[in-house]
DNA sequence: ATTGTGACATACG
DNA sequence: CCGTATGCCACAA
């Protein structure tokens, strides 16, 4: 599309990230260096209904469930995570330095802009 | 145009 | 650790 949103942009990078693994809400928004951090939750929350994308992969920077309350119902966000081997104890994702997926090491902006032909 | 609203992040006490 | 404050900025009404 000529004029991707917002939306679109983070719809796009979380959905480029790999099974087991996540990235936080500010990890997507310097990726994007557009909006901040605030955008992107508030993006996926456009979303959360929807499975199309793995919004349960994005969690804050402590690696906290904090979007839990916006699933259906707010288990399901851990759920999906431990279906994909990632370790979830009191909201909280275990060993999240090793899993942490950051879209600016793994993703090129010329790239992920192209998609948006 | 103005205001209100955030699934955040960082700084400070 | 907790609460407060501030920056952040796209979008809906």
């Amino acid at each position: 599309m000529d004029r991707p949103t917002y939306y679109d942009q983070v719809f796009a990078v979380t959905r480029a990230v790999p099974r087991g693994r996540v990235t936080t809400y500010g990890a997507i928004a310097d990726f994007l260096a557009l909006g901040s951090a605030r955008m992107v939750g508030w993006a996926l929350n456009k979303v959360a209904y929807d499975l199309k994308v793995p919004a349960h992969r994005v969690v804050n920077r402590k690696g906290e469930l904090s979007g839990r309350v916006h699933f259906n119902p707010p288990q399901r966000m851990q759920e999906l995570l431990e279906q994909e081997g990632v370790t979830v104890k009191n909201d909280q994702v275990q060993n999240f330095k090793e899993i942490l997926w950051i879209p600016a090491d793994h993703l090129s902006q010329e790239a992920f802009d192209e998609s948006f032909e």
